[in-house]
DNA sequence: TTGTATGCGTTATCAA
DNA sequence: TTGATAACGCATACAA
């Protein structure tokens, strides 16, 4: 072939500085229709003379032909698009989460709208209406408490957009869901510290608003209640509702303070989270009880921030970024099943913790703790 | 009005979900086209009848109809999106970024597509090549190390696709930057613990590849000399290149360790980063020097984790959300001065910042540091 | 094996 | 004051 063959293009020599399809039709000598078959690798590529392909590979590469994903969806329907929507990315737990579906997504050569909600309703109705005139393909939401009521996400799935969501679960049969097993991660929080010898143990239970408290706390009875460990109520506090997804921190500080001051004893204290336990991890050293010395406390999630704690955190942990792909290869398994005209079923995924032993736990004192 | 005038919309009653303009147009009795002027308020709104504007909107409503974003690029050419690129999104320094990004552009109705590179320049290249087939109005590249070359980026701006970058700044006059001002801020650390009464202090510098490292350790130098400080070359460290953004947390602990075991006397460390400075608070009280009783610490950022820290980390914040906005409403001015055919300027904006005093420094005590 | 024609949902130009 | 028509860039049915 001759590698030099001119490449002609017609062009107002001017602004546009896009090259269309059209540009390599021309600019090869072949058509638009075949130029697109040719590129897609359509079905009828099959039939394309191999020295045609080869040059029209070779002058779409030359003049950088791109496709426009614009026109692209007008025909084909598909965007290419997913949405994202986090109800408060300042929350720890979201980057983790974020980063598994941004891989995922890649992996598929979709890309993702970013919109995060800041826990305002209208916010969040508003990105969705957005997501919805940008025709994304899917919708992946990162919640842990719940505002939106089914109605919304319904609808888009009347609209065959498949959603997921991540941390949180809907009722009803219309979206998928993907959370870690807050029972059997409460339960492993527990279990490690009775292992190691605790019986006095205090709690900081969640806030009522936020979907994983009641099941982490049920593990904990549970586990308890096998154990033949009894559960002391004046040690067990639980966290205010809250939007700000960082007021752990204080809140653990808080009630730590609080137990200390009440004179209770404790060796060992389960934090709803670990924002959490480092508040509370704060408080204690501050009243001088050390960490994991007097007093040991495990937390949940195990946010980034956890293995720089000092004490290193001893913490659950979320496998927050598989649970981020899970969420990914979940709705496009509903996207997929669209374009093949299949039935497909939601899913409800609950993936299992993992217990981090680090440094802020240890064997119990024989004595209990403080004052 | 008779309000109750019904809406006859035909369609195959069937699959399609998707509401069109001519859905409007026909359940309104009007042409597309003025069902266009009406939704749009163009300007030849000014002369449509009252009434037909009424009834138009009430049928649009009525029928969920909302515009097709692709299509109307198609012929506006305004996608209303903007690529937001990340070069690790698991730096602690993106997240506050993200959402001054994201919040700057919600307000003007735009959304972003969110990109992380890994910091793996393949990767950022594929991206560019997404953006670019999506139509990006504007770029945004959140990083602070560079290995993208000018070509790159001066590419989008031969596309008339206004870029900008924050944390980082490219030679030329084709890419729009926001940082912070390095150099006063290594200044502000430094005035900090000098003012304090601290005379030997020992620094852990930031690595080679990082463009904050340079300026920052410009501006202390900068100061010591004003201030007739001497600083002692063997209390100067710098951390090795690396691409995990967290490394700062294991490169502080080990060079902290290692200013100890060198028997080194300083009062005060100054560390590139918040993360450095954590990782070397953990190695001094490991060895049983209090911080800040016997040694005063400044980090650099003022990530989230800092004001959690024990103790809390007095530090040089950069208003990470506020660079997110400023570097929005940077490349939005090149999109409209686009759009009105107006020439316009790049920027480079240096931001303020600013000294954050919490608990990990205070007066230097007497005498000098451990052992 | 390749080309022509059509339409996706909009907007803009022109005509009525 | 409103409507018909064309065009944006692409993919497909159909024709050749």
């Amino acid at each position: 072939m001759s590698a030099e063959e001119p490449i002609a293009v017609k062009r107002a020599s001017g602004k546009n500085l896009t090259i269309t399809m059209k540009d390599v039709a021309q600019g090869s000598g072949f058509s638009p229709a075949t130029v697109s078959i040719v590129l897609n690798n359509a079905p009828l590529a099959r039939y394309i003379a191999p020295a045609t392909k080869k040059r029209i590979e070779e002058v779409a590469k030359k003049l950088g032909y791109r496709p426009n994903a614009m026109a692209r969806f007008l025909r084909s329907k598909r965007s290419r698009s997913v949405g994202v929507m986090f109800f408060d990315i300042t929350d720890p737990f979201c980057t983790p989460v974020l980063r598994g579906i941004e891989n995922a997504l890649y992996q598929l050569s979709y890309i993702p709208f970013f919109c995060d909600a800041h826990n305002q309703r209208n916010r969040f109705e508003r990105y969705l209406e957005m997501l919805l005139e940008h025709h994304v393909e899917a919708l992946i939401v990162v919640a842990n408490w719940l505002f939106v009521d089914i109605h919304l996400l319904a609808d888009l799935s009347k609209r065959n957009i498949p959603a997921a969501t991540i941390g949180w679960e809907l009722p009803g049969d219309t979206v998928s869901s993907v959370m870690v097993d807050n029972e059997a991660g409460g339960r492993l929080a527990l279990e490690h510290l009775y292992q190691l010898g605790h019986r006095k143990i205090a709690f900081i239970r969640g806030p009522k608003m936020l979907i994983d408290s009641a099941p982490r706390w049920r593990g904990i009875q549970k586990f308890a209640h096998s154990a033949g460990l009894e559960i002391e109520p004046s040690l067990v506090l639980q966290l205010p509702d809250s939007f700000d997804p960082n007021s752990g921190f204080e809140g653990g500080y808080r009630f730590a303070e609080e137990l200390l001051q009440k004179k209770k004893r404790f060796t060992a204290l389960i934090a709803f989270d670990d924002l959490t336990a480092i508040g509370a991890i704060r408080a204690l050293t501050r009243a001088g009880v050390k960490v994991p010395e007097q007093c040991s406390v495990v937390g949940f999630d195990d946010v980034a921030l956890s293995a720089m704690a000092a004490p290193a955190l001893t913490t659950v942990r979320q496998p927050l970024e598989a649970m981020g792909s899970l969420a990914v290869n979940t709705v496009m398994e509903g996207v997929n099943a669209g374009h093949e005209k299949r039935d497909w079923n939601i899913s409800r995924h609950k993936m299992n913790p993992e217990l981090v032993i680090r440094d802020s736990t240890r064997a119990a004192a024989l004595t209990g703790s403080d004052d």
